[in-house]
DNA sequence: TCACAACGTTGCGCTGTCGCAACCTGGAGA
DNA sequence: TCTCCAGGTTGCGACAGCGCAACGTTGTGA
């Protein structure tokens, strides 16, 4: 029933080079779905029924602390697989996944994880160099909340959001999805009031241009100096 | 030339459910190394021409920063593979490893890991669930970082590492390797002062009993209530 | 068009944690 | 046995960042 073609998948990642018929057959086995802007996709702990790729739109995952905070753990950006929890042998989700602006997914069921991995062997050493590249990048994050400061891991999340979904805009490059001060707060494990001062600072330094959900990087040397002051 | 049995490997989770012939297979390929106490067993950037299983000892995973700081990511146990780059589809090391006690290892030339996971597909599918249970158990970590205080994040950190690799003593539970304050505070992202003053504080009050590059896990409850104190 | 709610800003006082410095202490090697 | 030194402890001053509170601003839906 899907009106979608196999030349959809052929360049994204996930599907890096594999055959046209085998993009067909998994597009075959997938449907399509709509996620409206702040949807719930998947919730931490339930059943991991389907898995999932990113046509177009972003999306957030987010864990919970026990006392009630929320903590945002990783960016989704279109082209991405999610939701992949047969793939790292377990049928609960670790996570929640919220849909940052309206989305459009394909879905498969998890039950097919193992025939689907049987038949294209190529996606699964694609998807799990993909899980190899998370768990190095959320190391690297440790890493960082272990040894830099607010600002520096502020300026940094701004920087990693600005390469990885930019747009250039004639101010500088737009990051292009409503962010809030919060939505950095719970990135950086800080508040949002201190989000909100460092912004309002290099905001007038012209730096960044800030709005409601919106910000803009102008000045990439001078954030990237920030990230990396020594102190 | 190894002297090992494969009945050695069959109880360690990488091997669940693998017949004997198989272990036999995977034994034959493999070679055994010591490495002493201190040495780098891999390099972080280094080509990554071998991966290995702990066989006995413990070794730490740390990473450095641009300015000279590290940081503990992990602490394998025996019984653990490390430096499998091949699986996350890498061919350099994203990491250094070095040995927290004499070790001895099993080694795999990296080059032999597309062979082994089409002979041994259960041992491919329990190195893939290992490295996505490293991802949740990093991606928590991140979130401990972003919303607990040090002294949440040492009584965690402690409590953890008595119970992967504790040892009942009649004193308490007595974590089974030599562990600095440094090692524990490049653990947390704290210093060495911090987490002096907080343990001998949990010391005076007979919650742990500290030691030169040792401590025991006394009160397992009272460390319990500081990880998950709200203030 | 208006009102409300979500989002953002800013001031101020407080404190957890750091950084420095000085000083113990126990074990290994000469 | 003595010495050396890595590891550990503790006091004190400084300050980054938090928490609270009050207020401004922008967009959305009735």
């Amino acid at each position: 029933m899907n009106r979608l073609d196999a030349s959809l998948l052929a360049d994204l990642p996930p599907f890096a080079g594999m055959s046209r018929a085998s993009l067909d057959d998994m597009l075959a086995r997938a449907a399509s779905f709509r996620h409206s802007k702040g949807t719930h996709i998947f919730r931490e702990g339930e059943e991991a029924l389907s898995f999932y790729l990113l046509l177009d739109g972003y999306v957030r995952v987010i864990k919970h602390t026990p006392v009630g905070e929320q903590v945002i753990v990783r960016h989704i950006a279109t082209g991405e697989l999610l939701g992949i929890a047969k793939a790292m042998g377990r049928d609960t989700y670790p996570a929640n996944a919220i849909a940052a602006v309206d989305c459009v997914l394909l879905a498969w069921p998890s039950h097919t994880w193992e025939v689907i991995v049987a038949a294209h062997p190529g996606f699964a050493t694609n998807t799990y160099a993909m899980i190899g590249n998370r768990l190095i990048d959320t190391q690297e994050r440790v890493v960082e909340m272990a040894t830099e400061r607010v600002a520096q891991r502020v300026a940094n999340a701004i920087l990693n959001l600005a390469r990885e979904t930019g747009r250039q805009t004639d101010e500088g490059i737009l990051i292009d999805f409503p962010i809030s001060r919060q939505d950095i707060s719970e990135m950086t494990g800080t508040t949002i009031h201190t989000v909100s001062r460092l912004l309002s600072g290099w905001d007038s330094k012209g730096w960044i241009k800030g709005g409601r959900q919106k910000i803009t990087l102008v000045d990439g040397q001078k954030l990237t100096m920030v990230a990396s002051a020594r102190d």
